[in-house]
DNA sequence: CGCTTCAGTTATAACCTCTAACTCCAGTAT
DNA sequence: ATACTGGAGTTAGAGGTTATAACTGAAGCG
């Protein structure tokens, strides 16, 4: 770590930076991305608006910094939960009840990363990076679930239907994404359909599409992920 | 319709208000609803600025505007698909395909529904009426699926996993969005859950998460429509 | 200890939403 | 038919935003 020293200049540049941040972070939690004002940044800083052009290129400089921060946290978050877990199945239930929690705790940062895109906006290639890591744990929970399925009782699941054999078979060439893991097609299937389904339930939910609805999010989102650990 | 004569003030009025519309979803479909910008508009119609709030308060009221016209056009698309369809099963294969076309149509305008809330922005009330009634196709189709299938083989389906159940269970006391249709609580779990996995997946994909994935979402899609309807 | 680099300043341009005050014509009512 | 009035559209302007240009002054560097 001492190998980072830098100098005084450096020091309170990157100083100055994490403090815009964090003030930038406070908006987002509060009034959301797209109310992000770099003006009233500086204003709460004590400094004159351009003064924050000397740390960030332009608004969408920071708001890229902000989006790989929330990658990278939602990214330890998942690990740090796949951690606690022993086996595949509490694994997938402790990655998805983290992912829930990490979205429900600031929605707005969610929705950052997966919410409406902004216009002219091209999310960086060290995004897209974080998310095939996300996505890289749970193939290796679902890797371990399927290996303990084939030990113990295989059957149960019975041929595969259609149209998931016709996404298996494509997805044997089309792994880009997950090209330095050997998880098999059905792995690969097993990970995307996880994701996709708890991002349903919880987009809806912290976009508030689920307020007037008077049901509880919570019975969903665990019948949902339970349903999606189980089909393996 | 001859009864809705209206003074030339009137007619005059509604035929603006619906160019200035037109203007906004060209603004909406190329740039997206956060760029939505009313002075655009007013240049590109040939009149100043202020001249628009004549007919719209401000730009949340164009906005609501906008969002219930999607939420009008996504609810007759969706019936109009499920009357393709003569049986249960096709009837909910269709109306998945239908909600893809129509999001992938015009992304920006499936964001404007599902995608991130402005700020300060609540949806009016009649835009969750739409919302449930867009739900009601699916709980139709789910309690005829449910009926044939009970006539035909009610077996393969086994016991309820204990998630799923508890959601039952829920939804028996918490239904207030669906209490004036009489499906059962099994029905509406059906429904829900078609309905977030089909948004798993289409939202991701408008938003662009897939893009640099290199596999074809349509086959993910109709793996997951397939499954949920499989599922019963 | 001098020089240079750079943080922060003000001024400014070009947008944006939205209000206020005014003009003027067209539809309405007598 | 004509007088009246309501409303559509105008300009001016306040207050907000992002972003650039030019300048100042101090702090770090050699």
């Amino acid at each position: 770590m001492s190998e980072t020293v830098k100098s005084p200049r450096e020091r309170y540049r990157a100083q100055v930076r994490d403090e815009i941040k964090a003030h930038a972070w406070a908006q987002v939690a509060t009034t959301g991305a797209a109310a992000l004002s770099l003006n009233a940044i500086a204003k709460q800083m004590g400094i004159s608006g351009p003064a924050l052009y000397r740390y960030f290129r332009n608004r969408d400089e920071l708001m890229t910094e902000l989006v790989l921060d929330a990658y990278r946290d939602l990214s330890t978050t998942c690990r740090a939960a796949a951690a606690t877990a022993h086996t595949p199945t509490t694994r997938l239930a402790a990655v998805a009840g983290a992912l829930r929690r990490w979205a429900l705790a600031e929605p707005h940062r969610y929705l950052l990363i997966y919410g409406t895109p902004v216009p002219g906006y091209a999310a960086p290639p060290e995004a897209t990076a974080i998310a095939a890591s996300i996505m890289s744990v749970l193939m290796d929970a679902f890797t371990a679930a399927s290996a303990a399925a084939d030990t113990a009782s295989d059957a149960a699941t019975g041929p595969l239907p259609k149209p998931a054999a016709a996404l298996d078979r494509h997805l044997a060439t089309h792994r880009q994404w997950a090209a330095d893991h050997p998880a098999p097609p059905a792995v690969l299937r097993c990970a995307l359909t996880f994701w996709t389904r708890l991002h349903g339930v919880v987009s809806l939910e912290v976009a508030g599409h689920f307020t007037g609805m008077n049901f509880d999010p919570a019975l969903l989102y665990a019948a949902e992920a339970d349903a999606a650990i189980a089909a393996r």
